[in-house]
RNA sequence: GGGCCCGUAGCUCAGCUUGGAUAGAGCAGCACCCUUCUAAGGUGAUGGUCACGGGUUCAAAUCCCGUCGGGCCCGCCA
């Protein structure tokens, strides 16, 4: 079944296009631009709008305002597309809404849980990174940025039947583990929390002690190097913590119902031997420089003067020199993200082993990990990858780029995305895991655990005074689902690419532009349609003449949900999915405000097919943005 | 030295990629609307030099150049 939005704006294309060649023959103009200078316009001009006028007033000689008119007087109404007319240069027409909302209510009622999914991406394998937390800290609020930016683009590209793999990658190898693991064999603390919580505070105190003795310093510097090892006691101690703090920090994932499909971890990526695979791939094709003196003499290098042309950053900078191996035979970053997206890419084979870590998450979903013993399976390679890190990855996200250019792979090279997203500030200070930033103070912590509790306890205080939710066992999901729903819009409603100051005020907020507002509708319009009777809503009715600018105002919203989920996904904006739905029901709420739906009588049945098609339309947003629709509330 | 992001109402933010009609929300504040489908809502009024200066265009918040503010990046750290 066709998308009547599409329909309805290919109709008037053509309307024009038709009125054109009848008003002035054969006009010499581009005919795609037709289609683009076709807008939604504000109701007062119409519904759909036209400013080609103002394109042909050049060719045309004429004024633009006498063309509109003229262009106008010509157009033909069609199926869809009814009462043309020409306002200041606009051509503007109304939509037959007798035929425009039958057929997007039709359209709703028969593709339901499917509606507003896309085609694009059929046939494409795209792997999603996020949010790969080191495995020594409990998620703060800048964590879960990420972790719901990812979770959101994951469920944009699955709706646009793209394959995801969703890949969280640990870091096990880092100076903030072997921190933390130092300070568990040495500080002699029990666990006396959740483990990734306690394990993070360790981590503060280990590193305050660090930077004061030397000593401490050349012990973990020694860890380090024992850990990267592979096969010793500490390696196996070092993995051991940091699976517990996964897990803990998965009990964290599972409560914000975010889900995975693959940890890929650096130790796996290390004993795989990834890395001097990927180093001799790069030495064939002869992209690694190998300098026996100077100031990189022993290390090997590679050249980003050769890339220039891939980005400004790489013009004029301190250093055109990138380090992959240091002169003490140990790689850097970019080098092992250089080797792990060779692996993704299918360059280099997949002999990673996997064994499950989490059977069923909150999605029915397995979460399976990289593991030294396990099955052998085939995860790749990925068509795209999307790595979703901060705005200061930037750079080495870049060279990540031009490394492939080096290689010889400029397709895989424009296949990686780095979707940047701006940090996530706190009031007078930072998250920073070194100094224990989110930790916070006065007992209030930034941790996302600590959130949802803070933010489930004063919906429960809403909820608990709700006349609406009797059944008083109800309370504590129902305000989980809620707090949630008030958390994930508002870190979705922002822009990726601005900066965040997370506060207390914001968070607590369940009013106006917010998550619980979209859930209060679709509660309404739920309760509506009980009390309506069950046989009522699932009727699609044949007439829909009575339709008021109200209910049309709804359908022309509706109509657009597929156009805004691939836009969304296409642009990797979540915001505009969390903007469409606000102006939904907010569209909504004001057409259930203004007429009454049951007992009015001739438009009632009408009525109810728009109410059912909204309820169905808010339920399929708000799971995208992997928020609960609550019948109740 | 070079690069990136941000600057829109008192506050928090959409809109900018693809230029179009009087620049949109929410919050705060003001005035209203619950014996009537959930008031976590709706209505009305108020609130803007779209940081600033140029340019392109019939048309600029949107594109280009420059300036000023704020944040970040350019390591043999991770």
């Amino acid at each position: 079944m066709n998308s009547p939005s599409r329909d309805a704006k290919s109709e008037f294309e053509r309307i024009i296009d038709d009125a054109i060649l009848s008003a002035y023959g054969k006009v010499d103009f581009e005919r795609k631009m037709l289609g683009d200078t076709i807008k939604y316009a504000s109701s007062e001009f119409g519904d759909l709008s036209c400013s080609i006028s103002f394109a042909l007033a050049r060719s045309l000689r004429k004024d633009p305002r006498k063309i509109a008119a003229e262009i106008a007087k010509h157009a033909k109404a069609g199926r869809l597309v009814a009462e043309i007319g020409a306002e200041s240069g606009y051509i503007n027409a109304r939509l037959d809404r007798a035929s425009y909302g039958s057929a997007v209510i039709e359209r709703i009622a028969a593709m339901k849980k499917d509606y507003g999914r896309s085609e694009i991406g059929k046939g494409h394998r795209v792997f999603v990174e996020s949010p790969s937390v080191n495995p020594n800290k409990p998620w703060h609020v800048g964590h879960l940025r990420n972790a719901i930016l990812g979770s959101v683009i994951s469920n944009l590209l699955e709706f646009c039947s793209y394959d995801v793999e969703r890949e969280n990658y640990i870091d096990d190898l880092g100076l903030q583990v072997a921190e933390s693991v130092w300070g568990y064999m040495h500080m002699g603390n029990e666990p006396d929390k959740k483990f990734d919580t306690w394990l993070g505070e360790q981590y503060v105190m280990v590193n305050k002690r660090m930077s004061e003795k030397a000593a401490v310093k050349e012990e973990i510097n020694h860890l380090v190097k024992r850990m990267e090892a592979g096969g010793t006691d500490e390696a196996k101690t070092a993995r051991e913590i940091a699976e517990k703090c996964v897990a803990a920090q998965y009990e964290t994932a599972s409560m914000y119902g975010i889900c995975h499909d693959i940890l890929v971890w650096e130790s796996d990526i290390v004993s795989e031997k990834l890395l001097e695979k990927a180093l001799s791939v790069a030495d064939k094709a002869g992209m690694l420089e190998k300098p026996k003196e100077g100031k990189y003499a022993g290390c090997v290098t590679i050249n980003l003067d050769k890339v220039k042309e891939l980005a400004k950053d790489f013009e004029n900078p301190l250093e055109d020199t990138k380090v992959l191996v240091r002169s003490n035979g140990t790689a850097t970053y970019v080098a092992k993200d250089f080797a792990f997206h060779m692996w993704k890419f299918g360059i280099i084979e997949d002999t990673f082993k996997y064994r499950t870590f989490i059977r069923k998450q909150v999605d029915g979903g397995e979460l399976r990990t990289t593991s030294p013993s396990g099955e052998r399976k085939r995860l790749g390679p990925a068509d795209s990858v999307i790595n979703i890190i901060d705005d200061r990855q930037r750079y080495p996200q870049l060279i990540l780029k031009a490394a492939f250019k080096l290689l010889g792979y400029p397709e895989i090279s424009s296949s990686i995305v780095h979707l940047s997203y701006g940090t996530v500030g706190v009031s007078g200070g930072s998250l920073s895991g070194r100094k224990g930033g989110w930790m916070g103070e006065d007992g209030r912590s930034y941790t996302a655990d600590y959130l949802l509790e803070e933010v489930s306890k004063k919906a429960a205080e809403i909820v608990g005074n709700s006349k609406k939710v009797t059944d008083t066992s109800k309370v504590g999901e129902i305000a989980r689902a809620i707090a949630l729903g008030a958390i994930k819009f508002d870190f979705v409603s922002v822009a990726p690419e601005k900066d965040m100051l997370f506060s207390w005020e914001r968070a607590l907020k369940f009013e106006g532009d917010t998550g619980p507002y979209c859930i209060y509708t679709y509660a309404r319009a739920t309760r509506l349609l009980e009390k309506a009777g069950p046989a009522e809503h699932k009727l699609v009715e044949k007439d829909y003449s009575a339709l008021g600018a109200g209910e049309f105002a709804v359908i022309k919203l509706l109509s657009v949900a597929d156009e805004m989920v691939e836009k969304a996904c296409r642009e990797r904006r979540p915001n505009i999915l969390t903007d469409y739905l606000l102006e939904l029901c907010t569209a909504f709420s004001k057409f259930y405000e203004a007429v009454p739906v049951i007992g009015s009588g001739e438009a009632e049945r009408a009525r109810l097919a728009v109410v059912s098609s909204t309820r169905q339309t808010i339920g399929n947003m708000l799971l995208l943005l992997g928020i609960k629709p609550l019948e109740r509330m």
